[in-house]
DNA sequence: CGGCGAAATTGATCCAGATCAATGCGACAC
DNA sequence: GTGTCGCATTGATCTGGATCAATTTCGCCG
């Protein structure tokens, strides 16, 4: 089994041991749903490979994607009774399902896990700032680069840093995610690519000034 | 000492009396700076008295309020070396404040304690969620109506229900943190004011049509 | 009281990004 | 090969909210 490298790196083998003995591997294809918005929240997740997204819906259909999940990231944590928003599966998805009850009673027995997973949830918090600055107060430019170098900088954490930012995602997700339409990330996509500042490859963008690029994030 | 209700209700006495005894009660003029953005994080704060604007600043002076402290609040809990923003007194303001070294030693000494902070934080990261929602979807009228429901319903559960809503803060306030101007957020209570959806009284603002608010903010 | 500075309102105009409307372009099935 | 379906790009036009620009109102102090 992959390890639960995330959350995990602070645990000794026989509480590892313990967790993983909770864990149910799952595999869901392209677009399938690990959970909706609003229904009762049975599990917790540990993506382990692939992509997923996460949305919020309004009722006449307006979408927000508060994230992305990549492996290593941990989904349903802001949970109370229903979740508070959906997931689903961006290509095909592997994850640790965990159950609530299991997680609960895990988290009560083990404080060093709970300490791993408010670290986690802290960043998550401060992750949601910068998010709301980019959406209240910057440009579709802007908007367009610090989502790029952001996920750059994920990839990269995750043991995998090159100049090619894969997006598995649709232009509809980017936009859904930036606060912008579908033609607006189009045309900024292009418009950068024209700059030389990018060049859109398939599946993902190669970041060609990046100089420029973190100066535009600053 | 007021009681800090919002951390502590599971706490046993002498877990408080040990809390109470690491708070430094402090005050604040209106105005003045409890921390700013990039500096280095001291101290946690638990506000007792008052309102705090939290924000971010970007290099050109654009800026994003990120969220309003209220009584009960806790401030600093995203940090990590540095605060992610800076919080600043709107009036006067009473506040609990913990050098980080006591609270660090808390957290790892009492599983309780950091259990009711990973729920906070939890919470918190709820509300972010919904907040990009609102920044990235929703449009100046709904911000407005979601920003005046949350803000009675946050005065509710402190006690305080009322159709008066309290807005200590400025109009520019509300503007950076709903991503508009100064300019649409005045207009916009104007035009709700002739619908009588709103009545606006000073320092604050009366909820006069609850329903269509509501239906709105859905 | 009147005078002053900060906040708020109101009006006129502008523009970044939305909306409406065609294409373009793979990928996949037959 | 050719059809077709779901993205993505590109173009033309529109508009909600921004920007620019006066007032007006509200403390607050002397």
């Amino acid at each position: 089994m992959v390890r639960l490298v995330s959350v995990c790196a602070s645990l000794s083998d026989d509480e590892l041991a313990l967790l993983e003995s909770l864990a149910h591997p799952t595999h869901f294809a392209s677009g399938e749903t690990l959970f909706t918005q609003g229904r009762e929240a049975h599990s917790v997740y540990n993506v382990t490979a692939g992509v997923v997204r996460l949305y919020k819906l309004l009722s006449d259909g307006r979408r927000q994607v508060v994230g992305f999940a990549l492996p290593g990231d941990f989904l349903g944590l802001a949970m109370r009774d229903a979740y508070g928003f959906s997931a689903d599966a961006i290509g095909g998805v592997s994850a640790c399902a965990f159950s609530r009850g299991a997680y609960t009673a895990l988290v009560d027995a083990k404080p060093h896990l709970l300490k791993r997973l408010h670290e986690f949830a802290t960043h998550e918090l401060t992750l949601a700032h910068e998010q709301m600055m980019l959406l209240g107060r910057r440009t579709a430019e802007e908007k367009l680069i610090c989502f790029l170098l952001g996920m750059q900088q994920r990839w990269a954490r995750l043991g995998k840093p090159s100049v090619t930012v894969p997006l598995p995602m649709t232009r509809q997700d980017i936009a859904d995610f930036l606060g912008l339409t579908i033609e607006t990330v189009s045309r900024t996509f292009t418009r950068l690519a024209k700059d030389k500042t990018i060049l859109i490859v398939p599946g993902g963008v190669r970041v060609m000034n990046p100089e420029r690029m973190s100066a535009v994030a600053a």
